[in-house]
DNA sequence: CTATATATTTATAACGTTATAAATCCGGGG
DNA sequence: CCCCGGATTTATAACGTTATAAATATATAG
């Protein structure tokens, strides 16, 4: 079926319509040449036949893609990170000109190669990211070359460019408050690897709040949020042995929380009696892990709505500056009845 | 920098070495009527400037689109369904001419817009869906367009196609002998929506080992995998105070069995002592869950690269029939060590 | 009714690639 | 020295689109 031959063209419509091929094109683009009656009659049949342009021959011919590239990163393989990235993303896009494409990478640290692929090909007109750095060289390589992008997550470059970050230090805050006035009194932060940006803003936050509440404090150097189930475990309880440990846990990532309640749970000690956790919560994971957990919301789809939206702009021409957004923690703390799935914020930036 | 202008084509090369495009064009796909050493002339230059071929006008030339189309399903949303997958995907087409294009759709069941879509528009060459029906009418249209496809799942339509499946059955009546031999003696199975093919497997299985071993057993009716957490939980509470309740409990889905799990552990029930639960695995989650549970793997990632590898062999013209896999249970019992993550066969089917 | 401005339509060319058919080169037989 | 055939290279056209410039139709002023 549907042979290449019978795909109709403009130049379908051109003999349908007695017109020539550059009249229809200019009137399905509506163009004020056009007369206003020759572009109802064109787009009239062009529905009629169902003509779809051809996008190959539109970005050869404009330069345009009309894509719109999503750096994958594997380590936001669990949980659906990632999925809940896109399907913001897909959102943002669907009533637009622009397709999503995903373009993945395997190397342990972010690189460069995924954005220098799609700079050399041109297979985009624009790329969004996460896991960005204070330093990020893929900041630096897209500014340099003036092509459209917003990161999520904020740099340290002085270079000013679009992002969407999650407020990170409100959540450390908002979590060491919770800590504090359920009375735990030693609190330990699980950061992710220093690379980050948001490690600094995590720290950040803690250490402010911390000395705010007068409480003592640890930053654990010897594991992270992207440290192997095993070794979180075994830092957990190695750490109960010692002299002074926590009795508090702020943890940013989900998974790594499970190994922190795991290694509680085998060692006999309660969430909520014997120690505390908050932990930042991206799925509706949390809902379900028993014994609750108190966490705070931090909307994945929505960011990635807002990058898919900040970006469309960008390619339109916005200045940066127009172009930041920071997401607000949302408190989901474990007293709230069971099933709650508070109204989460559909705040809007534009 | 890098505009447009100073992109290598075929003609850049065409300049450097004095010969005509054509010629260019044919020496590097290295045809045999352009003479040996030409081509390797040609090959090295193409080299040295770092030329890349237009995907764009070779598709306008060709017809060909060089992507691969994977339909995203947002039910498979939570807990890295589809990032496996896509993983996978990106994986068995790093080394080949292909890209991956994910094509999202947003309605309830699967729909035939994506791929109407896709065929419509030509978007690409071949294209891979899961949640497949047994009288999928993805696979109908696609079959009479003669377009290339593989399948995440078996249907009933009498129509030969390429597929990769998991062995629901299998692991339905894995988990039933593993109850058996902890002594269960009343088993409830959660199914998936009705709709889908492997209910069907799942049943069969289920019922089949059940009336092996002289069990008691039910296919609870008010619930499935896609219901809420909520109405989950509720079920199970309401059962458990009706006559003859289940002690064990299969269940195909690793957030409805978190649901199970809330709903024993808020009652006081102790999974390992007064029931027991198997559950499908498709992430490490579940490695870190506490207590305990027995659980059966199911590799999405090798299904997201089987599916990639036999939808490329399908699109370079081989039957149908070579290009089916059945994907095995893997058996992960909760008596194995914390971290055991066992090798995970890589098993081919090339 | 002509000249001129304005509205509308059209021809031409080009984006980068490749299929087809035609042209050129070269060595050897007559 | 000419011609033939195989090896090698090249010109031409086309895929579907749109920017540019040119052409035509229509309206308005004089």
């Amino acid at each position: 079926m549907a042979r290449r031959s019978d795909r109709p063209t403009l130049r379908t419509i051109a003999e349908i319509t007695g017109l020539a091929v550059t009249t229809v094109s200019r009137a399905l683009l509506d163009a004020p040449q056009i007369a206003l009656e020759t572009r109802q009659r064109v787009q009239r049949v062009a529905r009629e036949i169902g003509y779809q342009p051809d996008r190959a021959a539109r970005h050869l011919r404009t330069g345009r893609t009309n894509v719109i590239s999503f750096v994958l990163d594997p380590h936001d393989e669990l949980l659906g990170f990632s999925t809940s990235m896109i399907s913001g993303l897909t959102r943002a896009l669907r009533d637009t000109q622009y397709h999503l494409v995903i373009t993945p990478h395997f190397a342990e640290a972010p690189t460069l190669d995924p954005i220098e692929y799609i700079l050399r090909n041109r297979t985009a007109d624009g790329v969004v990211f996460s896991r960005t750095e204070p330093d990020d060289p893929r900041v630096k390589l897209l500014v340099e070359n003036d092509f459209p992008f917003v990161s999520h997550g904020r740099t340290d470059l002085g270079i000013e460019h679009a992002f969407v970050d999650y407020d990170n230090a409100g959540f450390a805050r908002m979590a060491v408050e919770r800590l504090v006035a359920k009375g735990r009194r030693r609190l330990a932060l699980i950061l992710p690897p220093q690379r980050f940006t948001f490690h600094r803003y995590l720290r950040d936050g803690f250490l402010a709040a911390a000395a705010e509440n007068g409480v003592e404090w640890e930053l654990p150097a010897e594991i992270n949020l992207d440290s192997s189930a095993a070794d979180l475990y075994a830092w957990l309880g190695w750490r109960l042995e010692q002299p002074a440990p926590p009795d508090g846990v702020v943890c940013a990532g989900e998974v790594s929380a499970l190994s922190i309640m795991a290694a509680l749970s085998d060692r006999g000690l309660k969430v909520g009696e014997d120690f505390d956790l908050v932990v930042k919560q991206t799925s509706q994971l949390y809902d379900e892990v028993r014994p609750r957990v108190d966490a705070v919301y931090e909307d994945i789809a929505e960011a990635g709505e807002l990058l898919g939206r900040l970006l469309v702009r960008r390619i339109a021409g916005e200045p940066v500056s127009a172009l930041q957004h920071l997401q607000e923690p949302i408190p989901r703390f474990a007293d709230r009845s069971h099933g709650t799935r508070a109204a989460v914020g559909a705040r809007q930036s534009a």
